[in-house]
DNA sequence: TGAATACTTTAGTACCCACTAAATTAAGGT
DNA sequence: ACCTTAATTTAGTGGGTACTAAAGTATTCA
């Protein structure tokens, strides 16, 4: 586990609160995450997903070649609520509801 | 003003926590700030305080040829709460009280 | 006016870290 | 066994930024 500094540094990253923000709420693959966030290779947010495994401020969940990731709120103490709070506004909404369905169709469709 | 995940992104660097902390509860000046801090120079304290005071995280009271800079706590929102915590620890509490002893000491002597 | 003090700004450097590309590991599917 | 897919790891590069040193600004005091 880190000190409350360090979350603080690893959090500031805005790649990291981008990926964060993917698995928020709901779990997603590594490779949902590279593909949901332009201009970035898998390689590089496998090295970010490997910071906050780390950090224990992701889950991971191994299912045969698949690993499904997902933020661990609560190791983020009172940041958890900071970043939520960051994410909420109006535009921020509209964009998390339509990743939310985006996922829902893709679960149900494969 | 800046946004919330600039904020974090400003607050994260070590060097300047250490000037927030500096000038949490009492004002100081930027020479107290340099002096405070080993191996820094003038000039490296002066560009942070000049971020922080850009993303207005910090007020400036000029006096002739003094600025005395304190933190604005409420420019950070929930982080100024978070920024605190971190620094309760016990041998941190310690190390405050005895820096708030030498401001009065430098205060009442000069 | 000139020197001293308090601080800022500029110019230039060095380091850190996020990135890409490519090699590697691991699990299925055929 | 071999190929494909999912993800990690490694090696190497580039850009950003925190730093120092030095020049510049502003204020006080003699």
């Amino acid at each position: 586990m880190k000190r409350g500094a360090d979350v603080l540094q690893i959090i500031a990253d805005p790649r990291r609160q981008e990926i964060l923000r993917l698995v928020w709420d709901d779990e997603a693959l590594a490779g949902d995450i590279a593909r949901a966030i332009p201009d970035i290779t898998f390689g590089a947010v496998s090295q970010h997903l490997k910071v906050l495994r780390d950090a224990g401020l992701v889950h991971v969940r191994r299912a045969g070649r698949f690993r499904w990731y997902r933020a661990n709120q609560a190791a983020m103490g009172p940041l958890a609520d900071f970043l939520a709070s960051v994410w909420s506004s109006h535009l921020m909404q509209l964009r998390r509801l339509a990743e939310a369905d985006e996922r829902k169709r893709r679960r149900t469709r494969g």
